[in-house]
DNA sequence: ACTTCGACCTGTTGGC
DNA sequence: TGCCAACAGGTCGAAG
C-alpha cells in the first residue's frame, strides 16, 4: 500500500505520537529485508530522541540527535502503533518500543522494504543522492518537467516513474495521471510541449494531494486497529480497470507491459 | 551515459 | 479441491 500518499498519511499520523520521544528497545525478528537490518541498530538508537518525523519520496525519516533511521516499506510493508504489548504475528519483521509506552511494529511480507541508519547527513546518502524533487512542492513544475523530458526519449510513463525526474510516482498513480492527461503513455516525453508539460505537472500534484487527503480520513487516528486504507479505490479511472469501459469514452481500456510494469489505458483518449 | 533486465520475497488469484 | 503460473503498490544494481 505504500505510494506517496499513504506514507505520507502514516508520516502525519506517527509524528503526534512519537515525535520527542525516546527510542527505548528495538527488537528485530527478522533482519532480512531489501538489505540486512544493522545488528547494531537496536544499540544506536537507544535513548536517541526522535527530534522530527519527515519523509522523502516514499522513505519516511526519523531524524535523532545522532542521525537518521530510515524505513521504507517496499511493495508490501506496513507500518502499526501498538497501545500495548501484542503477541507478533507472522511478518511482524520489526519492533520499535518508546518512552511513552508506544510500540512502532514493522510488518512486510514480501520483505523489499528496508530499514536503515544512515549517521550522516541523509541528503548525502547514496539512496537520496539522485533523487528528483518532491512532487508537491514548488521545484516541481511545467518549467522544470519540460527542461527534463527535452534530455528524455523515454515513453511518458516510465519517465513519470523515474524518481530521478521525480519522487513518489509510483505505477497506479503512473496510469491515473497520465489518463486525467489524456496523454497515452507510450508517447516519447520529448514530443511534449511546455503546456503539456504545465498540465502534467498539475494533474500530478492535484491527484497525490487528493490521495493525501483522503488517506488522512481513513487512517487519521493511527494505532493497532488503524482502518484499512481504501482511499483511492473508488477514485482509479483506469488502474485495475483492464477491459472495463473507459469513463470517458466508453471503449474497452487496454493494457500493456512498460519496464515490466502493467500499464492501463484508453487507446482512444490518451493520444 | 543511457536503457533494460534480473533480483529480492510471499501471498493471492484465476485457469485447468 | 489441488496444482501451477502469473501477478502484485518498489527500486537497486548489474548487464547490455
Amino acid at each position: 500500500m505504500p505510494e506517496l500518499p499513504e506514507v505520507e498519511t502514516i508520516r502525519k499520523g506517527l509524528q503526534g505520537h512519537l515525535e520527542n520521544h525516546i527510542f527505548k528497545k528495538v527488537i528485530i525478528r527478522q533482519a532480512r529485508l531489501r538489505w540486512p537490518i544493522d545488528a547494531n541498530l537496536p544499540s544506536t538508537l537507544k535513548n536517541q530522541t526522535l527530534l522530527s518525523l519527515q519523509r522523502r519520496g516514499k522513505y519516511l525519516l526519523f531524524l535523532c540527535e545522532k542521525g537518521t533511521l530510515i524505513i521504507h516499506l517496499g511493495m508490501s510493508g506496513s507500518l502499526h502503533l501498538l497501545n500495548q504489548a501484542k503477541l507478533p504475528s507472522k511478518h511482524d519483521h520489526v519492533d520499535i518500543l518508546f518512552s511513552n509506552d508506544r510500540t512502532l511494529r514493522y510488518h512486510d511480507p514480501r520483505r523489499f522494504g528496508a530499514i536503515l541508519w544512515s549517521s550522516e547527513n541523509t541528503i548525502s546518502h547514496p539512496l537520496f543522492k539522485n533523487l528528483g524533487p518532491e512532487p508537491l512542492k514548488k521545484d516541481f513544475n511545467g518549467n522544470y518537467l519540460y527542461g527534463m523530458a527535452q534530455k528524455s526519449k523515454l515513453p511518458s510513463k516510465q519517465f513519470l516513474m523515474d524518481n530521478r525526474i521525480v519522487v513518489g510516482i509510483g505505477n497506479i498513480y503512473a496510469n491515473e495521471i497520465l489518463f486525467q492527461t489524456k496523454l497515452s503513455p507510450l508517447r516519447p516525453i520529448n514530443t511534449l510541449d511546455k503546456k503539456q508539460c504545465e498540465q502534467l505537472a498539475q494533474v500530478a500534484k492535484k491527484i497525490l494531494q487528493k490521495a493525501i487527503i483522503k488517506g488522512g480520513t481513513t487512517l487519521k487516528d493511527f494505532c493497532d486497529s488503524e482502518g484499512k486504507p481504501g482511499y483511492f479505490q473508488q477514485d482509479l479511472k483506469v488502474y485495475g480497470r483492464k477491459d472495463l469501459p473507459c469513463y470517458e469514452c466508453g471503449n474497452t481500456l487496454h493494457t500493456l507491459k512498460q519496464a515490466q510494469r502493467t500499464t492501463t489505458y484508453c487507446i482512444y483518449c490518451q493520444i
